[in-house]
DNA sequence: TTTAATTGTATCGTGCACGATATAGTTGTG
DNA sequence: CACAACTATATCGTGCACGATACAATTAAA
């Protein structure tokens, strides 16, 4: 037997996992506004950034515009974004909010609280689960191309 | 400006993307296999257990029919499994193992090990990592039906 | 100032995820 | 025994992810 090889021994399915079981509850949250889970990702961006091009929300969210042309379309067809070619740079789209966009902000505010409520983790634990996750990731990042 | 929706201050978005991009870095060692990570996770869960239903691999892994029936039937057609009714009770499919299948164990024995070379991040911290997460994934898995 | 590289976005194909629904086989109850 | 409830799997539709490729706009080089 490799016990290496055995599911508990693991580091990576439970980060596996648990991105999965989080996604999910979130869901219940963001049906309701018509959100997907990496909608509101993108979303929690634009309202920090916006406007601003695809190329940037690709670089904040770490994804790549295979994944986001389709998805910021389906934003910007549920009125939440607009997508306009940027004068100075004919390449570049700049995604800008709309009114409901910018209001959206507020009917997510409470989600996060929400959440953690619901989900009962000792806030300690969650903390320093991101403050691990912060340190890790930047290593991940530098195995990337993008 | 609301402090809670930067995405600096999630912990959903860190677990999210370093949950992809671990995944990525696996793409690496399991393309040359002709496996996907969720692949390379269920055939994790065959080595422990098969020959088994799918009710169980999905069990372990946390997923559905509906993900799993077409990644075994993906890996049925690269030849590491072999799908077959239970006799005892006609609704249960058993995943067998294939000779293939037993050797591709073999042939992954090193990749845990490899990734974390190459990922360079202190062990002690991935430890406490893996730590953390299994602690928080049962309160997820109450909040799942499945 | 043509031409060659680079940049930003889009498109295509494959494989997850997952909610919703369907269906065949099994079990339990009157 | 009939038949309703349950169980295990399959199917369908939508939306990510991501490798690979294409292409138009811009910039750099010769």
């Amino acid at each position: 037997m490799l016990t290496q090889l055995q599911l508990g021994n693991q580091l990576c399915f439970p980060l596996y996992a648990s991105s999965r079981l989080i996604t999910r509850l979130y869901q219940e949250y963001l049906t309701p506004l018509g959100l997907t889970y990496p909608q509101y990702i993108v979303m929690m961006i634009l309202w920090e950034h916006a406007p601003c091009s695809i190329k940037v929300v690709g670089e904040k969210a770490l994804l790549n515009t295979n994944t986001l042309t389709p998805l910021l379309k389906r934003l910007e067809q549920q009125g939440y974004i607009h997508r306009r070619r940027a004068d100075s740079d004919e390449r570049m789209v700049l995604i800008h909010l709309s009114e409901a966009g910018v209001l959206l902000q507020q009917q997510c505010s409470e989600i996060p609280a929400q959440l953690m409520t619901k989900l009962g983790v000792e806030p300690a634990a969650l903390l320093s689960l991101k403050k691990l996750l912060d340190e890790i990731l930047p290593a991940l990042c530098e195995h990337v191309d993008n």
